[in-house]
RNA sequence: GGGAGCUUAGCUCAGCUGGGAGAGCAUCUGCCCUACAAGCAGAGGGUCAUAGGUUCGAACCCUAUAGCUCCCACCA
């Protein structure tokens, strides 16, 4: 083994043999489970960044550990057509070549969307590559390959056929930059500091005048009517008159309404049906007409009159200035309004009444709920199901139309002849009712349509393929909780309607990745983190535990180099540890653990490794991958490096070829064992060094069996003890060992300076002191150590511990009154314990009320103390 | 306006069914001891946001308050 850890030398060299062999693909095999993830698919528009790399780390990790219990597993990858995202860049694209979309015609430029598809598509598998995910690539799906068209299809014309997609004239969130609708999910709001201008209506009769107050005195030029509460007094009498429209000079009616808050603004409210929600809501009430004002990018239309071309600010801005000088406009106030921002381009969106397709949410809503109510589907962590809920069960009917050219173009034929609407599978070129000829629909449809039928349209369906029926539903997905209402919500419910299956099983919910202040990463910050440049300098590994620590519960993760650093040691700490055993088992037989006796040191080890994997299992079935990947960082840095591994040094460098093959055998099965416990949170490290172990219990440590949680596991035996006894025992040992240590850094004796170490057994310890002695001496810097009754002649220092007491002479130290002091000090602590207990145990309620184990561990301490107490007063009386 | 979550060491976060406050990083001290200085050994550091309550016992359960974060929502 290379003397340090240098990723680079062999991550792609890892990946493409388990390319090569195979591993990655799944094929339904009826005697295993199968368990299947699809892959929440990555927008084709850019390039892997830190929070794809997250996502993907988890999933890869759910994915190994998975496939290493013996589930035939299933990790499906892809890619999203990201209609819009994709359709704007090639749209800015063209106009820095100098031309346009509508130059190059429709079909041109699906051929330039289609070229960008490949490159850019491309470009984003191979980064996934660099982080190690294992998905079966064969199987790779493209919501615009035949697969899925075929499906989206299918889905359209049998919910068009059931009246539960139609077309309709609704008020829709248009944006002006992407010219396109787009749904109400789309849509971010944002608070902003506005002003409510008051305007002054006049009667038409003269009799007087309303004023109004608004938000938007532009839409003005589109008011058909002025509302008002039908039981406000103040406007009463004026209800049923009619007012003149400023600037417009158009008559609209009073008219009384209960959506009008009487106690807002003046309690009068223009009405614009075109471009507002309410309004709309408003005028299809009372029978208004709709009068838009806007043209498809938001400048105003024939209708504005002489405003017309102007775009909506600078028209805003006239208009305030026309109504001012001609005396309308009677009052301004500042006020914090909610403004709606495309989530792509983040352009206002414009509320424009528009024709386009809508697919009927409540009949589909409902068995959505019911699922996650029935606990059919989890949502991990269980917070995330009342956001669901709550979006599910206040959705609105889903606007699917979207005026681009990038995505599944609407499946509707329209008859030049009788006007018949036909949703067809296959392309129509006559009328099936009276043969005429037929033009397709122009539009296409958003893009989560076809995303929502992602987890069956990539198995094949509507095919009853041998995938679909194997590996659907599938078991679980893993995705960020800002797609929860986009994506989640929306599979759920294609999934019951169109496979009467639920998609999934469990639903796995991270946060995002911000950087260390804890903001979102962003271009315009300037703050991201490029996981490919991570992971060139500091290995794939580090970069996807660094990731997967510290995220739990859903919850945000902050980015930092400390950590990542942090992480990378770790990685160079497993990479010598492999080195030492490796190298010290030259020469060596490795034997099955249990066919030869285990040490005191080995059981432990065994023991905490064990507890390890059980903690481990536990911790990777709840979806914890964080803290799993704590427990093995603790296990390996502390208990396998700093203890087992000094302690096997004592054999190491014995004569004993007996003693050393034991102890390499311990270190060879724990080694390895630990490696696979690590392998789904960090491959390619793990799979590096399995390859070079003597004891591979598989060809490839991806398809070796994950330890089992049911003991140490060999081919000789299962060893089903838990080894607690021995846990206790050992710890026990090491407290001596830590006490010395301390003792001497508190009384500043040099690490090199080895001292006689005289120890004396408490209690019924005398066998376990004994089997220890080498490695007290050897860990505590001892030049010999003897087995005392009692304390030795001359002066000496003492260390208190559970199981004994160690004497050190005095001269081969330094400082008698520092001793003392020492001692002293010690004391006081020793007295408080014995007062903190005795006052638990004088506490009446205490005694009468506590489990009596915990009684008695009570008392136990006194005595205990009181033992250690009695030491120190002699010791310092030695000293005097 | 409604809902959710968070508040524990300087920083990032653990803390299972209530039973003596933990880790990593940072800081300080001492160490190149034949795996690792990307390392080893040791140490300091906390009113568990605040105020009440339940309990023999509360970081943990209940109530209120404050601060932060996020989601949802049609008062123009």
């Amino acid at each position: 083994m290379n003397k340090t850890y240098e990723p680079k030398d062999f991550e792609h060299r890892i990946y493409d043999n388990w390319q090569k062999k195979g591993y990655f693909k799944a094929a339904p095999d009826k005697n295993k489970k199968p368990f299947s993830i699809v892959m929440p698919p990555p927008n084709i528009t850019g390039q892997l960044h830190i929070g794809h790399a997250l996502d993907c780390t988890m999933q890869d990790a759910v994915v190994r550990y998975k496939r290493m219990k013996g589930y035939e597993t299933l990790w499906l990858p892809g890619t999203d057509h990201a209609s819009i995202a994709t359709e704007v860049k090639i749209v800015e694209k063209l106009k820095s070549e100098g031309t346009s979309k509508e130059q190059l015609g429709r079909e041109k430029f699906l051929e330039r969307a289609f070229e960008w598809k490949e490159q850019y598509g491309g470009r984003i598998v191979e980064q996934q590559k660099r982080l190690g995910v294992s998905c079966d690539w064969d199987k790779s799906a493209f919501t615009m390959d035949e697969r899925c068209s075929r499906a989206v299809r299918e889905v359209f014309v049998k919910m068009f056929n059931e009246g539960m997609i139609y077309r309709g004239n609704r008020i829709i969130n248009w944006c002006p930059t992407c010219k396109t609708a787009i749904s109400d999910a789309e849509v971010e709001h944002e608070s902003t500091d506005s002003h409510l201008w008051h305007i002054k209506y006049p009667l038409t009769d003269g009799s007087g005048e309303i004023i109004i107050a608004t938000t938007r005195p532009e839409t003005l030029l589109g008011d058909t009517a002025v509302a008002v509460h039908p039981s406000d007094i103040r406007y009463k009498s004026y209800v049923g008159k009619t007012l003149r429209l400023p600037l417009v000079n158009r008559e609209i009616p009073i008219i009384a309404d209960e959506y009008v808050e009487k106690d807002f603004g003046t309690g009068a409210v223009k009405i614009t049906p075109a471009h507002d929600p309410n309004d709309f809501e408003v005028g299809k009430r009372h029978d208004l007409p709709i009068i838009n004002i806007l043209n498809d990018d938001a400048t105003l239309n024939e209708n504005a009159g002489v405003y017309k071309g102007l775009n909506r600010y600078d028209a805003r801005k006239k208009i305030l200035d026309d109504l001012n000088s001609l005396g309308y406009l009677v009052k301004t106030e500042s006020h914090l309004n909610n403004v709606g921002h495309c989530y792509r381009c983040n352009d206002t969106i414009e509320p424009i009444v528009s024709k386009q397709w809508f697919v009927k949410m409540k009949e589909l809503a409902k068995p959505a709920i019911d699922a996650v109510k029935k606990k059919e589907i989890r949502f991990i962590p269980k917070r995330f199901e009342k956001a669901y809920l709550h979006w599910m069960e206040n959705t609105q009917d889903w606007c699917i139309s979207r005026q681009l050219w990038w995505g599944h173009r609407i499946p509707v034929f329209y008859c030049e002849k009788c006007g018949k609407a036909t949703a067809s599978i296959d392309d129509i070129t006559a009328c099936p009712q009276c043969g005429g000829k037929v033009h397709q629909d122009e539009d296409v449809l958003d893009t989560w349509f076809s995303s929502a039928l992602w987890p069956f349209s990539t198995l094949g369906w509507p095919e009853k393929t041998e995938l679909l029926d194997y590996f659907y539903p599938t078991d679980t997905l893993i995705t960020g909780y800002d797609i929860i209402g986009f994506w989640v919500s929306r599979m759920i419910f294609s999934g019951l309607k169109h496979t009467g299956k639920k998609p999934f099983s469990d639903v796995v919910i991270h946060g995002i990745v911000r950087d260390d202040k804890g903001r979102k990463m962003s271009k315009s910050l300037g703050n991201g983190v490029d996981p490919i440049e991570v992971i060139e300098n500091t290995g794939a590994d580090a970069l996807r535990i660094a990731l997967v620590s510290g995220i739990s519960a859903g919850g945000d993760i902050k980015w930092s180099s400390e950590k990542l650093e942090g992480y990378r040691n770790f990685m160079n700490k497993i990479w010598n540890a492999a080195r030492f055993v490796l190298m010290n088992a030259e020469g060596c037989t490795i034997k099955e653990i249990g066919s030869f006796r285990l040490t005191l040191a080995d059981k432990w080890i065994l023991g905490e490794l064990f507890r390890c994997v059980k903690r481990v299992t536990k911790l990777m079935d709840k979806y914890e991958i964080g803290l799993a990947a704590a427990e093995i960082y603790d296990f390996i840095w502390n208990n396998f490096c700093d203890w087992y591994i000094e302690f096997s040094k004592t054999a190491l460098y014995s004569d004993d070829l007996e003693r050393r093959n034991n102890v390499i055998s311990v270190l060879m099965y724990v080694l390895r064992e630990t490696l696979k416990l690590a392998h789904p949170i960090i491959p390619f490290i793990t799979a590096e060094i399995y390859n070079e172990l003597p004891n591979k219990d598989a060809e490839d440590i991806m398809i070796s069996p994950f330890p089992e949680n049911v003991g140490i596991v060999t081919k000789a035996k299962i060893i089903r003890s838990s080894f607690n006894a021995e846990l206790a025992k050992m710890r026990s040992v090491m407290e001596v060992i830590k006490n010395i240590r301390a003792m001497r850094s508190d009384m500043n004796v040099s690490q090199s300076k080895r001292t006689a170490l005289y120890i004396k057994p408490l209690g019924n310890n005398k066998a376990l002191v004994k089997s220890s002695l080498s490695y007290i001496e050897k860990l505590a810097c001892g030049s010999s150590i003897e087995l005392v009754d009692s304390e030795p002649q001359g002066k000496n220092v003492t260390v208190l511990s559970t199981i004994a007491e160690v004497y050190i002479p005095m001269n081969e130290l330094i400082d008698k009154d520092k001793e003392i002091a020492r001692l002293k000090h010690e004391l006081e602590v020793v007295e408080s314990e014995i007062a903190r207990a005795q006052g638990k145990l004088a506490n009446e309620g205490f005694v009468k009320k506590a489990p009596t184990a915990l009684i008695e561990a009570e008392k136990a301490k006194i005595v205990k103390y009181e033992e250690q107490k009695n030491t120190l007063l002699k010791s310092i009386d030695n000293l005097n």
